[in-house]
RNA sequence: GGGCGCUUAGCUCAGUUGGUUAGAGCACUUCGUUUACACCGAAGGGGUCGGGGGUUCGAGUCCCUCAGCGCCCACCA
């Protein structure tokens, strides 16, 4: 037989990749009920997640161990309950970030421009990029212990998933919801392409606001405007008034002269001005601003375009052609001042609205794209969210849903850039469209050869909105997508609830006729210790693996795990996940605690064969229990108390894994770890195992206890949790006595079954109260040692005398005892009923009385004044209860709360009236 | 301008249908190196749950209101 020897200290380093390739190469990652395969059994229940797919080129930060450790808490919780559990996995092409990367790798390393390389050649370099970096972040993924089915990971540019987007536009298109047209659209000048509104941010920023004259064109008279962007006043085409502004009212219908440029532009009447606002007139710009567009629609004024593709000004701008905008600012109104125009500039505090990605300020240009025309696809996206079909976690964001979706504007889906999916239209010399799902040889309307392909990509979040079906092989009704789709919980950050989810959900409803997914589980935004947003600039960034480097994956999922509420912002710092590689250890220890009783058990039962039975046979592998508590003589209050403890953190374990407490779950199996099971059971157990008559069950109880415990623990903390439990099976297994308990155990911990909840016992209530005595009354004698000042080392006898509950000490007398026989701050306990014996201390908890013979340490006044303190806190709380019991309490009140209010007030009585014996 | 969140111990945060004397980690004080663990154990100190009002037998929890902080959405030059 050997012996197990464990190092004292848990080794995640050399753990973790160990037992990560064991599950991969285990097959445990992949659904155990398989479409694909033989045996397949359609009525088992698939439970689906699809990985959020990280940027192809990105690296592993503190947001992606978020949603890896919370998706993968589910996918390792369902597949333990036996779920034929899919966690699809992947990486998103990210258009914009990756062809911009690359890009200026270009730059740097060959000093050569994207339009230098020309586009095959540049979308030829990404994807060597793309082969090059882009296993870096799924491994990065899988340090984090995910259990993805690998076989199954997609890339947003894959042939097939190419194939649904090429599917998905042309559907939309031949329904009349793709068009195509030139609109006033968001310009990033630096990227030179169109973005969506989503993709703008509109910052406080300080500007200036600039006042200056329109003059009349047939008068000296002049309408004061004011504008942050005078830029613009080159693309102007009307001055408008409110129509019943005095000050203006006789200037409707008569010209003013551009600034500079000379030309005449009328003077318009709208009561979209605000006679209040500003100088209460306001310059029209409709080429280049959202509310001057629409006033231009009301009001048939032309459109001038003044900026090019760079924000430089162009042909119409005169002589300010060629000018970036801002230098065009500077210069016009510069020659503005020198012509007598300008009234005053003043600081002003606006929004500015940003890219998103680049930084830079957005223009609101004129310009032909594409467009999803949303309106119906918002509605059936927003009824399914209404009706139930769809469930958001928390509830809170369906509010934020229906408020986007029920505002939201078309989508603008065009890109001007190389990476990414290219618009499958084909034009032709006479103007035809030929849009297809193969590419076509010829203009289906005219027959022309001579056709060329639409320059423009769509957006990435086009193809990401296909993730849930497109990766199951949809548009084929392959076997993956009629068995796993709709697929369960989608799990992400609130943060991209509008640019993924939603339209995920539009998407899923429009091509599949189902919801993508039944709930929307979103965790909120990670930032450190003290609350700022990461970033590199600020410098206090958590890289995730610099952590799983120092402290181990374990430590790091558990505190983004614990401590955190759904869609609420989380703070994290070093501190906490120390203190969690400490539980990590802990747990470790108390497993080596267990297997060395184990092996214990072993050596002792071969000396003492024959005396004892030589089997154990409580319990079936998976924590159910085979045989009655009660019919197990040999268990101690300490063994049923552990044991009832359990069975309520299981069934407290899968009520908050219900209602997505995940933190609340992992923050009471630590609880039940570190304080129920290690503080106190064990420490009771070294005792029990010295003695034949428990040692048996005890170590049972340790090796079933802690069984399940690392079951329910194991979504946390894969990897500790996987590697003890493994020595546990193995220890368990080899020990001739405990072999049965282990017989249903599976090879490996992932794949064990989830212990499930059963009804209270009777018993168990009980038991628990009887303990929570016991842990009292140890509680009350270690702390009066300790203001006693009494050596640890020094072992004092006690005494027990009492009322009905001291049939409870004389029964579990042992448990006393043992407490006393290895604890520090405990000593020697008889527990034998006596006489109050001389020079005693007196300690009175509930209706006990425990007398600490402290020869010496005794002071009269002293004992007295404790006791009087004791005594009065009795009295306040005699005095509080007794009040609320004459209160409508005891009539409004549910009946067991009021009887547990009597049961505490007749306690503390006789808790009263003992300390006044005593003090006689 | 709308909407949402947060405000609980020195710090970072839990606290799910309202129900004991409000919890954890870290920090702090005292004691301890006992053969699972010093990445440890034991005993402590520390909170009028942001302010005010209300509903209720009972409020950290529900309602109203005020204040501070943060976030999202929104076309006021």
């Amino acid at each position: 037989m050997t012996k197990h020897e464990l190092p004292k200290a848990y080794d995640f380093k050399s753990t973790e990749p160990r037992i990560y390739a064991m599950w991969e190469k285990g097959g445990y990652f992949k659904p155990h009920n398989d479409p694909n395969k033989p045996g397949f059994d359609p009525t088992v229940k698939p439970f689906v997640i699809s990985i959020p797919p990280p940027n192809v080129t990105g690296e592993l930060h503190i947001g992606h161990a978020m949603f890896v450790s919370v998706e993968d808490l589910m996918i390792r919780y369902h597949r333990m309950k036996g779920y034929s559990a899919l966690w699809v996995p992947g990486s998103d092409h990210a258009g914009i970030a990756t062809q911009l990367m690359v890009e200026r790798d270009l730059l740097k390393t060959e000093e050569v421009t994207r339009e230098e390389l020309g586009r095959e050649e540049f979308v030829k370099r990404t994807w060597e990029w793309k082969y090059k970096y882009g296993n870096i972040i799924t491994n990065q993924i899988r340090r984090l212990g995910a259990s993805c089915d690998w076989d199954r990971e997609r890339f947003t540019l894959d042939e097939g998933l190419s194939r649904a987007v090429r599917e998905a536009f042309v559907r939309l298109y031949e329904k009349g919801l793709i068009y195509r047209g030139p609109r006033l659209i968001n310009w990033s000048p630096g990227l030179k392409t169109a973005v969506s509104d989503l993709e703008v941010e509109y910052n406080e920023e300080d500007a200036t606001l600039y006042y200056f004259k329109y003059k009349l064109a047939d008068s000296d008279e002049f309408i004061p405007v004011a504008t942050i962007r005078p830029e613009t006043i080159l693309g102007d085409t009307a001055v408008a008034v409110h129509p019943e502004d005095d000050r203006f009212k006789k200037f409707i219908g008569k010209n003013v002269i551009v600034p500079i440029l000379g030309r005449e532009i009328p003077v318009i009447a709208d009561h979209y001005v605000s006679r209040e606002f500003g100088t209460g007139a306001l310059k029209v710009t409709p080429g280049h601003d959202p509310n001057d567009y629409l006033i231009a629609q009301r009001h048939n004024l032309p459109i001038i375009s003044m900026l090019d593709v760079e924000a430089k000004v162009n042909e119409n701008g005169g002589k300010y052609k060629g000018q970036d905008r801002f230098d065009a600012r500077k210069n016009l109104w510069g020659d503005m001042k020198a012509a007598g125009l300008v009234i005053k500039t003043e600081p002003y505090h606006t929004t500015i609205p940003r890219s998103q990605r680049g930084g830079e300020i957005i223009e609101p240009m004129i310009s032909t794209q594409w467009f999803v025309k949303i309106e119906s696809l918002a509605k059936a996206a927003l009824d399914a969210v209404r009706d139930g079909r769809i469930k958001i976690v928390p509830e809170r964001f369906e509010k934020v849903y229906f408020n986007w979706l029920e505002n939201i504007k078309d989508w603008c889906i065009s890109r001007q850039l190389w990476w990414g999916h290219r618009i499958p239209v084909w034009y032709c010399p006479n103007n035809h469209m030929t849009v297809t799902r193969e590419d076509p040889a010829q203009c289906a309307a005219c027959g022309s050869k001579d056709i060329h392909q639409d320059e423009d990509v769509l957006d990435t979040w086009f193809s990401s909105g296909l993730w849930p079906f497109s990766t199951l092989g949809w548009p084929d009704e392959t076997p993956d997508l009629k068995y796993f789709y709709p697929t369960s919980y989608m799990e992400t950050g609130y943060d991209i609830l509008f640019f993924w989810v939603a339209r995920m959900i539009m998407s899923g409803l429009e091509y599949t006729g189902q919801a993508p997914f039944h709930t929307v589980y979103l965790h909120g935004l990670v930032r450190d210790e003290m609350g700022r947003k990461m970033s590199k600039t600020t410098g206090n960034v958590i890289d995730p693996i610099t952590i799983m480097d120092d402290l181990g994956t374990d430590a790091l999922r558990f505190t983004l795990l614990v401590g955190s509420t759904p869609g609420n912002d989380t703070n994290v710092g070093v501190k906490k996940v120390e203190a969690n590689r400490n539980f990590a250890n802990k747990i470790w220890n108390a497993g080596r605690f267990v297997i060395s009783a184990i092996d214990s058990l072993h050596a002792t039962r071969n000396v003492d064969a024959g005396t004892q039975a030589d089997t154990y046979t409580g319990t079936h592998g998976d924590g159910t229990r085979s045989t009655q508590h009660d019919s197990s003589a040999n268990w101690t209050l300490a063994d049923s108390w552990i044991w009832a403890r359990l069975q309520q953190l299981i069934r407290d374990v899968e009520r908050q894994f219900q209602n997505f407490q995940y933190g609340q779950a992992g923050q009471q199996i630590y609880d039940f770890i570190w304080s129920d099971f290690a503080d106190w059971y064990v420490e009771i157990a070294k005792e029990q195992m010295k003695n034949d008559a428990t040692q048996l069950s005890t170590v049972g109880t340790l090796a079933r206890v802690f069984d399940i415990a690392m079951r329910l623990l194991h979504p946390f903390t894969p990897f500790v949790t996987e590697e003890v439990w493994g020595h546990l099976r193995e220890a368990v297994g080899q020990n001739a006595i405990l072999s049965n308990l282990a017989k249903d155990w599976p090879n490996a911990l992932i794949v064990a079954k989830w212990p499930e909840p059963r009804e209270p016992e009777g018993w168990e209530e009980a038991k628990i109260a009887d303990f929570e005595l016991i842990q009292e009354i140890v509680r009350s004698i270690r702390n009066l040692r300790m203001e006693k000042g009494v050596a640890p080392s020094k072992k004092i006898a006690a005494s027990f005398a009492g009322g009905a509950k001291t049939e409870l000490l004389k029964d579990q007398s042992r448990v006393i005892a043992s407490l006393a026989g290895l604890d520090s701050s405990l000593l020697a306990i008889h527990s034998s009923l006596a006489e109050k014996p001389k020079d005693a201390a007196t300690l009175v908890v509930g209706s006990v009385e425990i007398y600490l013979p402290l020869a010496g340490m005794v002071n009269i006044a002293e004992e007295k004044s404790r006791l009087e303190k004791d005594l009065k806190e009795a009295e306040s709380h005699i005095e509080r209860l007794e009040k609320l019991l004459s209160s409508d309490f005891a009539n409004k009140a549910p009946a067991a709360l009021v009887q547990k209010e009597r049961d505490k007030l007749a306690a503390y009585k006789d808790t009263a009236e003992k300390i006044k014996a005593q003090l006689k």
